[in-house]
DNA sequence: AACATGACCATTA
DNA sequence: GTAATGGCCATGT
């Protein structure tokens, strides 16, 4: 792993306090990538392993996305409560309330 | 080397 | 409030 974006989305993703989240948006700009959060979610696509919080990640819009293969992403939302973020009624999370601010 | 695919965001109408 | 468009990069074939 000697190159790549990925490595920084991953410092900051890991970096993320628990029982909070943080957009794509505010993960690429936070790892030097201002404008490429579509890097951000291919890079944590493409992560098998429990080494980053990648599920304290969600969308600009506060919820979860939808990933490819399917049937996982309950996963992310039960890690989520698990760590004390709470969902609204409609299956998002309050950035207002849980958004990381560095 | 080229083509196709993929957890997105911001802007504009 | 929704809908559509452009931009960006890494990975695998």
């Amino acid at each position: 792993m000697t190159s790549s974006t990925y490595q920084d989305i991953y410092a900051v993703v890991s970096q993320i306090p628990q029982g909070q989240v943080a957009t794509y948006g505010q993960i690429a700009l936070l790892a030097g990538l201002p404008g490429h959060a579509r890097q951000v979610g291919y890079a944590l696509s493409a992560l098998n392993d429990a080494s980053v919080p990648w599920h304290r990640v969600i969308n600009a819009k506060g919820e979860i996305s939808p990933r490819s293969g399917g049937g996982h992403d309950e996963l992310q939302r039960l890690r989520l409560e698990a760590e004390g973020v709470r969902f609204d009624s409609c299956d998002r999370i309050p950035l207002d309330r849980y958004r990381w601010q560095p």
